[in-house]
RNA sequence: GGUCCGUUCGUCUAGAGGCUAGGACGCCGGGUUUUCAUCCCGGUAACAGGGGUUCAAUUCCCCUACGGACUGCCA
């Protein structure tokens, strides 16, 4: 087999979405899978549809996840320029080979002619609707004007296009990896444009030049292309490069969690969950988009879930690294029907991550959480915590709401909680509570010696635990729910649980 | 309208002629815990429908239904 090279190739349009985040991954997979390169092309023949930063979230997106890119426009290569707007001159080049074998014609309709052509077979009811050997009778082209009429009027610099010419009533049987053959008659496919009026390329022209210049062996990408597998394919042959083409595999796609239809930019604003890997702010609009990042999501775990979204490796595991997905993919095992992306089990992964990662390196994430509020505070307290707390995050961004008595005192108490713990003898208990603590020497100030003075005190007096460590945590967290209370009281420290339980028996009242 | 692709629990999926159709998320119940979370145990729930082929179909073939993509001088 000759060596794997793979590309993702986007569009830059907009910021990328999870749908295209996944197939850059496949191809990642794919390409390590069999110690292969992996290149990032841009494709802008589209200059109309440019927005500015898109190329730079990709780049962005790809390192945040952790792709690597071997050949690009940041990284170089032999195979370069690798935006498709710096190669002009060889896609000019090229088109002539297929101008000269017969393989591509000039037309010279207007969009308006086009469109109306469109109306009048739609009309007609003609099953047909687009520009073939036999709709083109009636336009303007190559085939119906003289060889004088095309030459002047591409010398007077009138615009005009190049089409393919695709073969008439030919069977064509193309292959893709995930889905086996797929038969196609060409008399159902029209002479699409190969070259636009701009003289830039359409993505069918670029994307094959490239694809075989770049010497790409497997083309994998989204399903919304398979439509346009027969004529890639065509083009090879025109080219002559049959023998060099690569194989393909076009993924499932990816559906909205609810409703019908795929994925689309807009329904992570709807349906409260985000769509991109990295938040995004509309250059024009001003507009921002949730991203997996700022959402607290980690790398790790969002692509784990991205990965499993329409492939399996086959085994009652879900957890993978990368580097262990790389050893199990298998573009065979890819899911032939679109799949639905579920938000809920998109924080599944996320908690698992965020239980199975150390403190320590929780810390380092958590730290500008804590920084952005104005505190200060040693990296080793906020590691302690975070050991404490990291068990019910689902979110980087939780951190705050379940840790945050941990750096202020709190002052409101949960209403719900206070309703339900605060009894009529808790004042009174809670002041014994405080004599017991203030008695304890600032370096026993520990977890285990803490509780057990606490815990002698109950079994003394034959209270209920709970009527005395809840209203307790109350006081001190100002909620019901969280760590070990007793770990709580020695992080905080002597002073400061003193003065929270004063806090709190002066200021609750049922 | 046309062409193509698809269809296993609500969702992600395992399965590749013979299984009590397995796992995970979610949901429900129970246990552990001073609380919440974690954790553990249990439960819920699926082969879209109809024809074939076969001793035997979730698995192979055909049809229907449904879903999706494409049908641009966009990718």
């Amino acid at each position: 087999m000759k060596k794997v090279r793979v590309r993702f190739a986007p569009s830059p349009t907009g910021p990328l979405h999870i749908g295209g985040v996944r197939t850059a991954l496949f191809n990642y997979l794919f390409a390590k899978k069999h110690k292969g390169d992996f290149l990032l092309r841009i494709e802008d023949t589209d200059q109309t549809r440019y927005v500015e930063g898109a190329e730079d979230y990709v780049m962005k997106s790809l390192e945040w996840i952790g792709i690597k890119v071997d050949e690009g426009i940041k990284e170089g290569g032999n195979f370069g320029p690798y935006k498709q707007s710096e190669r002009r001159e060889i896609y000019k080049e090229h088109i002539k080979i297929l101008l000269n074998n017969g393989s591509a014609y000039y037309a010279f309709d207007t969009p308006e002619e086009l469109d109306e052509m469109r109306k009048r077979l739609e009309e007609a009811g003609s099953s047909v609707r687009h520009y073939n050997a036999f709709t083109g009778k009636d336009m303007k082209n190559a085939f119906t004007m003289s060889e004088k009429e095309v030459e002047s009027w591409i010398n007077s610099g009138k615009p005009y296009v190049i089409r393919f010419k695709m073969p008439e009533k030919e069977e064509l049987v193309v292959k893709d990896i995930i889905r086996g053959e797929v038969k196609v008659n060409t008399s159902q496919l029209d002479d699409k444009v190969l070259f636009k009026s701009d003289g830039l390329p359409t993505y069918h022209m670029a994307n094959i030049v490239d694809d075989h210049l770049m010497q790409i062996s497997h083309v994998i990408r989204g399903e919304e292309w398979l439509p346009s597998l027969p004529l890639h394919v065509l083009l090879y042959k025109s080219f002559g490069w049959e023998n060099e083409m690569p194989l393909f595999a076009h993924l499932p796609l990816l559906l909205k969690p609810s409703g019908k239809g795929k994925l689309s930019k807009r329904d992570g604003d709807q349906l409260g969950f985000p769509v991109f890997p990295l938040e995004w702010k509309d250059p024009k609009t001003g507009d921002i988009s949730a991203g997996y990042r700022e959402d607290g999501y980690l790398p790790e775990a969002f692509i784990n879930m991205i990965a499993l979204l329409g492939w399996n490796p086959g085994e009652d595991r879900e957890i993978y690294n990368l580097e262990e997905l790389v050893k199990k993919f298998d573009l065979t095992k890819v899911q032939k029907g679109g799949a639905r992306f579920s938000p809920e089990k998109a924080k599944w992964f996320n908690q698992q991550y965020i239980k199975k990662t150390s403190a320590e390196d929780l810390t380092d994430i958590v730290v500008p959480l804590i920084k952005e509020r104005g505190i200060d505070i040693d990296s080793l307290y906020i590691e302690k915590v975070t050991g404490f707390v990291k068990e019910r995050m689902v979110l980087i961004t939780d951190f705050w709401n379940q840790a945050a008595f941990f750096f202020e005192t709190p002052t409101e108490y949960n209403q719900k909680i206070v309703k339900k713990r605060w009894k009529e003898d808790t004042p009174e208990v809670l002041i014994q509570v405080y004599d017991i603590l203030e008695s304890i020497r600032d370096d026993k100030f520990t977890t285990e010696h803490t509780e057990d003075a606490i815990k002698e005190y109950i079994d003394k007096r034959e209270l209920n635990f709970g009527n005395v460590l809840n209203p307790l945590r109350l006081v001190l967290t100002g909620t019901g729910g969280g760590p070990h209370l007793f770990d709580i009281i020695s992080a905080i420290g002597k002073e400061e649980t003193l003065k929270r339980i004063m806090n709190g028996v002066s200021k609750i009242r049922k």
